[in-house]
DNA sequence: GGGTACATGTAATCAGTTACATGATTTA
DNA sequence: TAAATCATGTAACTGATTACATGTACCC
């Protein structure tokens, strides 16, 4: 209590998460992590993950251990009250907003101020991109298969993959009316 | 080609295009405006909308003029330049990013770190909000249905029930797989 | 041994958020 | 006429993005 309460953000918490379940990262690592897992719905720059370490290591929820040698790479790990800020963060479902952020949806929005051929090439362009990352998805799971479905690590995955199959559904459906209709 | 280009985010096409189409607008006007639409999907707030017209009137993509009398608002209109703006974004279907963000994804990411209990908790709070959005969104389209489906209009409310549908079956498979397993 | 890609970091800028402030209008 | 709420705006801060910079390893 003595300490005046950093406000951290969702960017901490994905740093605190990932040091937690691996012990020691460097901010590289952490680069890796999120790039191989998070990063598929909640990406930042690997600027991000230089700077907010550091911050994180100023309020005492990380220490840094710096490299005298070679690359003289920081590496940090989770202090007792990393931990804490961590399990507390974790026992409070988070009231946030969600939000499908998606810059062709923003287009769509304004389809009265264009013409039909441009809401056509949005639905193929956007109807494309999710079959994509749908492939990759699955790709990723047969991948995993092994396990059991329930497991922790195939959650978020699972959650993508309703989610994109939802815009996969949304984008051909439109593209369907609107060359049919 | 004599302006330096401007950099144009997604928030400068909201504006733009809600001034689009009402003609002329006010800032509180387009707080009023993203509050009933895009804002379900793509918020941000009302300060961000007197900052954003201040700078694309100084790029002069909009007009600004300003009342002598009583509240002096400001007003604002497309130019010729901003109208040219808005059609070529729209033009060229957006390859940015699409992105969930949620941070109650988030905590499940981390699950792993907590016990079954947070989990759970977490499942039925997130299940609950989806609900309601759901509920939200329903009430909304049935009140619009008089017209067509394919109303443009309605296609970013159809994109939301999409979405809303599959988040509660994600969280409601999550609980009860959780409770029953 | 020169190029290319990976690894590691910092600096500057800019957009987004929070907070404050106050005038106008309605309502009790 | 006081209180509450709507309307309108600005200032300060901070977090996110862009850009730059350079070291190290590996590949041809």
């Amino acid at each position: 209590m003595s300490t005046p309460e950093p406000r951290l953000s969702d960017t901490s918490y994905v740093v605190l998460g990932l040091i937690a379940r691996f012990g020691t990262m460097t901010s590289y690592d952490l680069k890796q992590a999120v790039a191989a897992s998070v990063g598929y719905f909640w990406s930042f720059p690997h600027s991000q993950l230089y700077a907010e370490p550091v911050r994180l290591a100023e309020v005492g929820l990380l220490t840094e251990d710096r490299e005298e040698s070679g690359r003289r790479r920081r590496r940090y790990r989770l202090t007792a009250d990393g931990r804490r800020a961590l399990q507390n963060w974790l026992a409070t479902p988070d009231d946030g907003r969600v939000e499908l952020r998606d810059p062709g949806l923003l287009q769509l929005f304004f389809a009265d101020l264009t013409g039909r051929e441009e809401v056509v090439s949005l639905a193929e362009a956007r109807e494309a991109l999710h079959r994509d990352r749908l492939a990759t998805y699955e790709r990723i799971a047969a991948s995993l298969y092994a396990g059991d479905r329930a497991e922790v690590g195939n959650l978020t995955l699972r959650r993508g993959l309703y989610a994109e199959r939802a815009a996969v559904r949304f984008w051909s459906e439109l593209r369907t009316e609107l060359t049919e209709g």
